[in-house]
DNA sequence: ATGAAAGCGCTAACAC
DNA sequence: GTGTTAGCGCTTTCAT
């Protein structure tokens, strides 16, 4: 391995002094054309690129975000991911991220890995940000943080002094429940996910809420908790189509659970979506796997990682942003509903 | 933003010399009891988290891998990056994860900013390290900063002064053509992927060497080249099984492009496995979503993580490693092939 | 426009 | 054991 070269190197080569090849790297001073050049060609030469860490330790900006996720292996937040570091590279701006998957004492670790590492901001999402009911350790240990650096997640995780971005699975809810219901399903049911995850209670309860107002009854036997897996999926089905009385939609917690869902449904000759409707959460690409293709909502991921990010680096630079906004999501319509068969 | 606090500030509140604090944040010299605790209290007391970049400038090492990836929404390469994450993590280090999307510009800007991260080493995932042919200027960039820093990659990437974990897929192909034979099959197809990327065109190259030593046909209609996606294997899907004499056997490049393949056999009404065997590659989480559950060769991923990290590592203190290891697959036997229908 | 010099926060070699 | 001191490589006043 061979020994770094530094500014001094390219300084001396260069006949100018170290200030200058500073200017010429981060071209915030004019330097004259002439040593400009000079410089530059040694740079060039040498192939130069300066050490992040000196550089981040004397202007104590870090040019880095933090992200940590749940489970990068999940489409879903593999999609926010890149979309955010793709946002982060139009600013100029990298990302470093780490996964909680599922342990919790990975994913403090990993947030102090995080703020050690002087990132200019830590973007969260899901893990322990989207519990329904906040660990108040956990709170405190991102508040030691988020004093510091700004912290933004897509989850709740009350009493932190950070930002959010609330995504309206509320208002999702309410276009497929509007769908279905305008198909003339009456039975519907919601399947996986667990209500001590904040985002997947507030779809539940959106859910049993509409419900009401569209003088249903409320069938607890229809709403069945599970994992995010395929097989959890495949579990929930097992239980649903199981009933006296099935129902003859099912709303899937996410896509994964969806195909899970439909797969089973298949296995007992149950057709997708002559016998049973089928809608999933977060249009990954998995919603396009299968066939029929899923009817899911979307997030507008781009816009999802540009939101992030913008709100991550305008806090950093102090400017105002409100604490909440929040990301409306679509209904994307494809082929795994239809009208309910005529009994 | 409050203002952050430093070892000094630490060490004067101790009553203590600010290397004292950095003797107990580091551990690595003998401190009094007495002064260990005082200077304990002071950094919990504040949650003091000692800045990185500080800590690396001086010490030179990063203790950050960084992983360049091709993308980061591909299953395979989800799972590969989480277990180099976990391995790292056993040896603490963390990880930096970049992604290419395809774009060459791009993965050259990534290499870069990893570098002028001062990362410790550097594993590259497919690529253009995965390019049949090396792009020269490519390996040009790589070569100048693997002078440098520990270069790791699974594809080859010739010219470069770096170290290779191969993958042994000629001897999955032969599990797999063995397999295959076993049953009966005798017109078997290769579907997916392109012969300008090393991996597959090694598997290929190994298909068709393993259909002579085994007396078959060389048929070129049954190899087709398309895409890694689901939609790409339905395209596949529409060659091969258009063909007058169809196979009865189709070997995917990946689990991506078999799902793609078997969704668009069971369009055709073609069932799988008793009309069609398939076998896929990576053992994704994929394999096990559709029914029946894909046979597919498994890479070992903890085992491929840690040897990657391993030999990042070894390289990195100046251990011996072999340049060249090998990684060898097995073959994974689920419900997707069958004996093939007498004609 | 350019150079000298003082840090940024930490580690480690060196004294005591 | 513990403190003092000199960097690590860069940016940034402050002079000139």
């Amino acid at each position: 391995m061979n020994k770094e070269i530094t500014i001094y190197d390219i300084a001396r080569e260069a006949g100018v002094s170290p200030s200058t090849v500073s200017r010429v790297m981060t071209n915030r001073a004019r330097v004259s054309p002439s040593k400009r050049k000079a410089v530059q060609d040694v740079i060039d030469k040498y192939q130069f690129r300066p050490n992040m860490m000196a550089r981040r330790l004397s202007d104590t900006r870090s040019n880095v975000l933090g992200i940590l996720v749940a489970d990068i292996r999940n489409p879903y937040y593999a999609t926010v991911v890149v979309e955010c570091e793709l946002a982060a590279g139009r600013r100029g701006y990298s990302v470093m991220v780490c996964n909680a998957l599922g342990n919790p004492s990975l994913e403090e670790s990993n947030l102090t890995l995080l703020y050690n590492h002087r990132v200019d901001a830590i973007i969260q999402l899901g893990c322990r940000a989207d519990d329904a009911v906040s660990d108040p350790a956990y709170v405190e240990h991102v508040n030691s943080i988020a004093n510091i650096t700004p912290f933004i997640s897509t989850g709740k995780l009350d009493g932190v002094h950070g930002y959010c971005l609330h995504i309206d699975d509320a208002s999702a809810i309410d276009a497929i429940m509007e769908y279905l219901l305008s198909m003339g399903h009456r039975r519907i049911a919601f399947a996986g996910g667990f209500l001590s995850v904040e985002s997947t209670r507030k779809k539940v309860e959106r859910f049993i809420y509409s419900l009401g107002t569209n003088q249903l009854d409320f069938d607890s036997s229809l709403l069945v908790e599970s994992e995010y897996s395929v097989d959890a999926g495949r579990c929930c089905a097992e239980k649903l189509l199981g009933l006296p009385s099935p129902p003859s939609a099912i709303v899937a917690v996410n896509d994964i659970v969806a195909l899970g869902l439909m797969d089973a449904a298949m296995q007992r000759n149950i057709h997708v979506p002559q016998d049973l409707s089928l809608v999933g959460f977060d249009n990954t690409y998995l919603a396009k796997v299968v066939t029929p293709k899923l009817t899911t909502v979307d997030y507008n991921y781009p816009l999802l990682g540009e939101k992030l990010v913008d709100t991550a680096l305008k806090v950093l630079n102090g400017e105002a942003v409100p604490e909440d906004q929040t990301i409306t999501p679509a209904l994307i319509i494809r082929d795994s509903c239809a009208f309910p068969r005529a009994k």
